[in-house]
DNA sequence: GTGGGATGGGCAA
DNA sequence: TGCCCCTCCCACA
């Protein structure tokens, strides 16, 4: 669990294996950097029951307590180590969570530690405060129950370029730089193409894509969006550079037509795009 | 050793 | 739109 800067796959990953390490269990919290004091105070000893990903937010369930909120960010990153002896923590962990065996609930259950450092959001939400956040989100790919109705809702209001509406959270919750250039790569949509010209067919096309590659991404650990077609080894022999199609990759030749990919910035960041296999479509 | 950039996002202007 | 937050890592001296 060392994935840095990450996207909404990572983020529900984390949910998993952490909810699997430290679900029910009565957890030592505390924060060596010593700016998260008073809010691991509060949830210190108590039960954990479970934690919930929405989109790039983690909220941590802990018995008779307020929420955790945990956002990665750009920076942020989690180790998780199993056994009785973590390595030192580093100075600028900002949460550790402790697991140790006890009782009946603990019994056949390792010692475990989970460090966070870097996070954008470390705090304690009260329900009208997570109430906000959840408003601010659009729907999750990686949420079962969610589909592409609001997505659709939302990209249809908007002038801007797919490539920027993918950025935005409260058009879809969970895509970052990555996915949103390989998702338009996958789908045949230039960046610029304005968001409200989508037609339903591209815009439901569009949903399912980022929805199976977060859904891989979530199995995997990493960002693979390579087809099979595309690929001569499976993706957990790839290396990272042969892993995408355009992130990344820019003055390199498009693993599909060969043309040469292009970035440019949009949206705050840089976006990458094949200029043959995503042409601007003349508007009408 | 140093410096720039990175899979993010909130805020002011 | 640009600035700031904040940590890690790599390319480059």
């Amino acid at each position: 669990m060392l994935d840095a800067m990450p996207e909404g796959h990572t983020i529900h990953r984390a949910a998993r294996l952490q909810g699997h390490a430290f679900a029910g269990r009565r957890l030592a919290v505390t924060s060596p950097q010593g700016r998260f004091t008073e809010g691991a105070a509060a949830l210190d000893g108590r039960r954990l029951e479970r934690i919930d990903a929405v989109g790039k937010h983690l909220l941590y369930r802990f018995e008779d307590a307020p929420a955790l909120h945990v956002h990665l960010g750009l920076f942020g990153r989690f180790r998780l180590h199993e056994g009785d002896d973590p390595p030192t923590a580093s100075p600028q962990t900002r949460l550790e969570l402790v697991a140790r065996p006890e009782g009946a609930a603990g019994a056949g259950r390792p010692a475990v530690t989970l460090r966070c450092s870097g996070p954008t959001a470390c705090e304690l939400l009260t329900d009208a405060e997570e109430a906000t956040l959840r408003a601010r989100l659009g729907p999750d790919p990686l949420d079962p129950a969610a589909g592409p109705a609001g997505f659709a809702a939302a990209l249809s209001r908007r002038s801007a370029g797919i490539g920027q509406a993918l950025l935005d959270q409260r058009a879809v919750a969970g895509v970052g730089n990555v996915y949103r250039a390989e998702a338009l790569f996958l789908a045949g949509l230039h960046p610029d193409e304005p968001a409200a010209a989508l037609g339903p067919d591209d815009v439901e096309a569009l949903w399912a894509t980022l929805r199976e590659l977060l859904r891989t991404g979530e199995r995997q650990g990493r960002i693979v969006t390579i087809t099979p077609a595309d690929r001569s080894r499976p993706p957990s022999r790839l290396r990272r550079d042969e892993a995408v199609y355009v992130y990344g990759r820019e003055g390199l030749p498009c693993r599909r037509c060969g043309a040469l990919i292009r970035s440019w910035p949009l949206g705050g960041r840089r976006v990458f795009a094949c200029p043959d296999c995503q042409p601007p479509r003349p508007t009408g």
